[in-house]
DNA sequence: CACCAGGCAAGTA
DNA sequence: TACTTGCATGGT
């Protein structure tokens, strides 16, 4: 059985299973933005937490992360763990399309989708994961958002090597599945939901959507 | 009480 | 290049 074939059938199951899962949950691109590096190693409840806080003082705009002084923003992302962490990676990710894009999110977004990458990788405490996910469920570009579940999920299943990097991963989505934004989008979220439920530290394979592969080894 | 959660950067060898 | 560590809250 190819790759290519696992993939497709991966997405079908776990579709006909759960259904679709609309994300990102989000009410505006800034937000995913926002929502993308406050939830870095973070439960995203907590992150909920953060991005209600911000929404209520009105802070929810460029100009309001922008303005705000980088200690009182810590403090009202404090839920969201490492907070004066984030509160600077926030600041640097914001002040960046303030002044090179004039606050215009739009054209931020309509670049070349490797051009937008790279910028976004140039920005401190933005990594791989935080970039693809403000591309995918951001800008709605074609590029799969690659974490801890995917490589758990495809380790376990013996799809992927232990040692694979996030590249190799990412790679393996992209040139054997059609490159189609909403196919990563439902399909990355439906790998989230399905390690969070099943594929966890102490497995429940019997109900996993994936168990008919025969083939999950949890550790 | 320990452990984990939708990472990343900086330091060490 | 390949590990290791700090960052921190809230839920189980």
């Amino acid at each position: 059985m190819s790759i290519r074939i696992e993939l497709i059938e991966m997405f079908e199951l776990l579709s006909s299973r759960f259904g679709p899962q609309r994300w990102w949950p989000a009410e505006s691109q800034l937000e995913v933005m926002v929502g993308a590096i406050l939830t870095q190693n973070t439960n995203w409840k907590n992150v909920e937490k953060a991005i209600k806080a911000l929404s209520e003082k009105k802070l929810l705009s460029l100009k309001g992360i922008n303005d705000i002084p980088l200690h009182e923003l810590a403090v009202i992302i404090k839920p969201a763990g490492y907070y004066n962490i984030k509160a600077g990676r926030l600041k640097n990710l914001i002040t960046f399309i303030v002044e090179r894009y004039e606050s215009d999110l739009k054209k931020f977004f309509s670049q070349d989708i490797s051009r937008l990458r790279e910028e976004l990788l140039s920005i401190k405490g933005i990594g791989p994961e935080t970039a693809d996910s403000i591309l995918l469920y951001g800008g709605g570009h074609p590029i799969f958002v690659v974490d801890a579940y995917t490589f758990r999920i495809l380790s376990r299943h013996g799809m992927c090597d232990e040692s694979a990097s996030y590249h190799e991963l990412q790679e393996l989505f992209m040139d054997n599945l059609p490159r189609d934004a909403s196919l990563f989008n439902e399909l990355h979220a439906l790998i989230v939901r399905t390690a969070k439920n099943y594929c966890t530290k102490t497995p429940d394979c019997a109900n996993c959507p994936l168990a008919d592969w025969g083939r999950c080894r949890p550790a």
